[in-house]
RNA sequence: GUGGGUGUAGCUCAGGUGGUUAGAGCGCAAGGUUGUGGCCCUUGAGGUCGGGGGUUCAAGUCCCCUCACUCACCCCA
């Protein structure tokens, strides 16, 4: 029987594996230099949990989640996003203290039963981070830059920032209410969809790709213009903030979230090379979700990028190459028997060092050093066993020595450390 | 969930109007040097032509179904 793989799912190869690497290794380094630390969480969690979070009524919990039952019947979800159960550990741990931030982030993959599309998989991999405790509009500005950074450091050219502010508890209500008057109004414009929204959930026909829907909306209110004083005062500060440290940003009223949590400042990053899945990064404050989950009132924010999707634009010559190994030769049954105990020396000595396990003649052995670019080939055959020697080829300069088999671990330490290897 | 495109060796792809043992390049393996890499040359391995059914004397090629991949809608990182 064939076995293949589930649908939206991929593996990732060893060709490609560094990519993962990268990224993951960049972006670690730069949170933890902005003081995050990681927080390790489930891969799966009561589905209340996400229910109450990312909002009953959205695409992901009504029909995008894993969801199934344990023995005892209890209803459990694969984790659709993080940031619901980063939450659920900080207030189970009861680690959110008051007048106190923490700052958190992780990475792992997620789960989301959409139709697979170009960069859009059913278990796609997520790193991303969190602030409680603040609402400084500093601390927006922060995770911005912080991004900024990051993508530099990647070396991810062609995207943009994107910028909005929703509002909060207080103004949001009036304006979705507005603009829910005005839809009404221009519904024989909008498409059925846009329709459906305007009652369910009206920010989300601003984000309708139709230009049926987007010439009748034109006229809309602005959620920037409803803000209520603070709110307005808050956005400000962070385009200030921004503007100070020269992080270049779009503002985008139209830009709106597909998770209810989010509060006030919300942004993407979007790149103009991934066709439609273009949102590589995205986020926001969500001020009012801590408490909603039971926690004390904590204001927060974060984001999440998707690898897969950065991985696409990691530019090529950004693969990093890794040490060149010692490659050790053996010729006939003598000494493929003094091979193991020899790479258990070498290899106690930190020396990464392969062979072949196949009995290869010295030409195949030769392309296969050759090939995983080893800097050093030791000939071991009947001669060199003989005289006790290991016969060193340097790849590069084709220079053979002769090196006592007694201190060839020693040796080759010290040769192979000399440069850098 | 809805539409469009595509499915031939590990990879990238050729295979007019259906007609004898299905091809190339790359990659892989062996050899060209009695024990020596990259270039070059030779040889070789590797394919139920996504799967199933149908039409036909004959199907990789036509028809139907199905699955997968892919792009867009939708949704979103």
């Amino acid at each position: 029987m064939k076995i293949s793989s589930v649908r939206g799912v991929k593996d990732i190869l060893p060709e490609e594996v560094w990519k993962w690497q990268f990224i993951e290794s960049v972006s670690q380094r730069i949170m933890e230099d902005y003081g995050f630390t990681e927080i390790r969480i489930p891969v799966f969690e009561y589905t209340e949990l996400f229910a109450r979070s990312i909002g009953q009524e959205t695409d992901i919990v009504e029909k995008e989640m894993y969801t199934f039952q344990d023995s005892k019947g209890e209803s459990l979800s694969l984790r659709p996003e993080g940031t619901a159960g980063v939450v659920r550990a900080c207030i189970s741990h009861r680690r959110l203290q008051p007048d106190s931030v923490s700052k958190l982030y992780y990475s792992g993959p997620m789960f989301r039963h959409e139709r697979p599309q170009k960069g859009r998989y059913r278990q796609f991999y997520q790193i991303g981070a969190e602030v409680f405790g603040t609402d400084n509009p500093w601390v927006d500005a922060e995770i911005l830059s912080m991004l900024h950074l990051l993508f530099q450091r990647l070396g991810i050219p062609g995207t943009t920032l994107q910028i909005n502010s929703l509002g909060c508890t207080d103004c949001r209500p009036a304006y979705r209410k507005a603009l829910q008057e005005f839809l009404v109004q221009e519904e024989a414009a909008l498409c059925t969809d846009c329709r459906r929204r305007t009652q369910t959930n009206p920010l989300r026909v601003l984000d309708c790709k139709r230009p049926d829907c987007k010439e009748a909306t034109q006229g809309a209110p602005s959620v920037l213009a409803s803000l209520c004083r603070d709110c307005m005062a808050h956005f400000e500060a962070v385009k200030e903030a921004l503007g100070l440290m020269g992080v270049p940003y779009e503002v985008n009223a139209r830009l709106v979230r597909g998770l209810d949590y989010y509060t006030r400042t919300t942004f993407e990053l979007l790149s103009d090379q991934l066709g439609a899945q273009n949102a590589v990064a995205a986020g926001g404050r969500y001020d009012g979700l801590v408490e909603q989950l039971g926690g004390p009132p904590t204001p927060a924010i974060g984001f999440a990028l998707g690898m897969e999707r950065l991985a696409t634009l990691l530019p090529e010559e950004t693969n990093h190459s890794r040490a060149k190994p010692l490659y050790l030769a053996p010729l006939g049954e003598a000494a493929m028997e003094r091979v193991p105990v020899l790479l258990h020396k070498l290899r106690a000595r930190g020396i990464a060092v392969q062979t072949d396990y196949l009995g290869k003649s010295l030409k195949s052995q030769m392309r296969q050093a050759d090939r995983m670019g080893a800097a050093y080939v030791g000939i071991l055959g009947e001669d060199e066993l003989s005289d006790g020697v290991i016969l060193l080829r340097n790849m590069e300069t084709k220079a053979q020595t002769k090196v006592p088999l007694e201190g060839f671990v020693d040796q080759i330490a010290e040769t192979m450390s000399g440069e850098g290897a």
